[in-house]
DNA sequence: GGTTACGGT
């Protein structure tokens, strides 16, 4: 077959990409590319902040069938005295050159991040749809955001975890959010002022309702009109009915997240500031610490109950201050055999373990090993109380959260030295000298955990968290904080959960005859990195 | 493609 005559992108040579290939990103963002174009405008070298200049060519290489003109845009950053000088109408040929900067390539002038955009503009905006669309039958109303942050959206303040349960408060803060935020229930994030809404009107709500669009849909809107929404204050945005195209253009598409080959990078950015919000939310121990109250009704009368545990998941800045048992050796313990290991949605056994790890008859006879022991962590991000300190959470830590936290598989250390070698290598990068301080001398090290172990009505060790003003630090734990440096903080993720505890006070058995719940965090997903 | 925008609690 001939080739067609108005292939022009034929005529190119194979090592070249035509200026709509590039505009359009079909070689992904960054890359260097060949590109051959037509001077069409020059904008005369600037200075910049360093001692480079900075001069402008735009380029095209052809008329598309509309008539319109793809134009790139190429900023030269060189010496004043090496910038070219191009005529209008000039050919230029850039070889994989290091002056084209790709990511200054203007694409598209209506695109536009959330935090860019401005009132009384058009804009095309790739977004994700943060809460279920609200639909009043004539329009539908969504909230999308970008992960960027706009000042003049409404502040979605986060107001701590919120229990799945809790009931719903009519007085509390929903009133003060903006009309529209409301309805759909609790408000689930993005927090800060990273959200808009958006009423669309027909044919666009038609297209909504088809395709399924609902929480969580990425979509590109198209010539969204930006405007005050009724408060003033709040930036909103408007799909309206396109007239002049006898209202049959749909301005909104949904975007393809599966497409991993070339993705837009448009989208990818956005998904990235995602990723990078989610990371972002740090809690403090304050937080993690902080009891949590259910509001309920007890005898007709409004109540508020203090849960004795809840379970969830949180982030957090760290530093190891300390670390139970004492011996690095005790670290790792015979795996407890039981009949709910035949149950798969039982728990491996975790580091709450009421077993004497003192006494095991017959070492040689155990067969396997897990992990299991504490950590305490301090914030590291928070400042020293008047006293100097900081508050701290006691983790446990089990075989699973041990063995990716080391990257190493449990073994009897009382007999693997090479083991204990590793282990004490790996956690010298995430605590320093702290084990070497701690056990300064032997008898220190002894009196320590004998006086630690018979603060707890058992044999384990504390619980957690200095929030408990029953456990008061042991003299050699304050030395040991005050004088380290070398412990480096790292972000790990702490799980807060309940075990039942033996409870002799029966005012205090929450959990069952002689039981009472005690609440217990968890490290979990936690890595070292030796960078 | 727009010197472009309604319709509503």
């Amino acid at each position: 077959m001939a080739p067609h005559p108005n292939k022009r992108q034929n005529s190119l040579p194979s090592s070249f990409i035509s200026i709509q290939d590039l505009l359009n990103h079909k070689r992904g963002v960054g890359n260097l590319v060949n590109v051959i174009g037509i001077v069409r405008d020059f904008k005369p070298p600037v200075a910049t902040r360093g001692s480079d200049w900075k001069c402008e060519i735009s380029l095209y290489d052809r008329y598309t069938e509309d008539g319109s003109l793809d134009s790139l845009t190429l900023n030269v950053f060189r010496p004043a005295n090496e910038m070219p000088n191009p005529g209008l109408g000039d050919v230029i040929v850039l070889f994989q050159a290091k002056d084209i900067k790709a990511k200054s390539i203007t694409v598209n002038e209506k695109f536009k991040e959330l935090k860019d955009i401005r009132v009384d503009t058009f804009v095309d905006v790739i977004v994700q749809l943060v809460r279920q669309p609200y639909d009043t039958g004539d329009r539908i109303t969504l909230w999308i955001s970008d992960f960027t942050e706009n000042d003049s959206f409404f502040h979605f303040a986060w107001k701590g975890p919120v229990l799945a349960d809790k009931p719903a408060d009519p007085y509390g803060h929903e009133s003060v959010m903006p009309y529209g935020a409301g309805s759909g229930g609790e408000w689930k994030g993005p927090f800060g002022k990273r959200s808009m809404q958006v009423t669309c009107f027909d044919p666009h709500t038609a297209f909504i309702r088809e395709q399924g669009l609902s929480f969580g849909s990425w979509v590109m809107l198209r010539n969204l009109q930006i405007k005050y929404g009724r408060n003033g204050a709040n930036l909103e945005g408007f799909l309206r009915e396109d007239r002049g195209s006898s209202g049959l253009k749909i301005n909104i598409t949904q975007m393809d997240t599966t497409d991993t080959e070339s993705p837009d990078p448009r989208l990818k950015e956005a998904v990235r500031l995602k990723c990078e919000y989610e990371n972002k939310i740090i809690s403090t121990f304050e937080e993690i610490l902080n009891p949590i109250y259910l509001k309920t009704k007890v005898n007709g009368q409004q109540a508020e109950l203090q849960l004795p545990f809840v379970n969830l998941n949180y982030r957090a800045d760290v530093r190891v201050v300390n670390f139970m048992p004492p011996d690095l050796r005790d670290f790792a313990q015979p795996k407890k055999i039981s009949e709910f290991d035949m149950l798969s949605d039982q728990e491996e056994s975790d580091a709450n373990s009421d077993e004497d790890r003192e006494s095991i008859a017959d070492r040689a006879a155990v067969r396997q090993w897990e992990w299991r022991f504490f950590l305490e962590l301090e914030d590291a991000n928070a400042p020293k109380d008047h006293r100097g300190k900081k508050k701290t959470i006691w983790v446990a830590v089990n075989n699973s959260s041990a063995q990716c936290l080391l990257d190493l598989d449990a073994s009897d250390l009382h007999e693997d030295q090479e083991n204990l070698d590793t282990l004490r290598h790996r956690l010298f990068f995430l605590w320093g000298e702290l084990e070497e301080k701690k056990s300064i001398g032997e008898e220190n090290k002894r009196r320590a955990a004998q006086v630690a172990l018979a603060n707890r009505d058992s044999n384990r060790p504390p619980l957690h968290s200095s929030d408990d003003e029953s456990i008061a630090p042991q003299k050699q734990d304050m030395e040991l904080r005050s004088s380290q440096i070398s412990n480096r903080p790292f972000s790990c993720c702490i799980r807060q959960y309940g075990v039942k505890v033996p409870e002799q006070d029966p005012a205090k058995a929450d959990a069952g005859e002689g039981k009472r719940w005690q609440r217990m965090f968890g490290l979990f997903g936690t890595r070292i990195t030796s960078t």
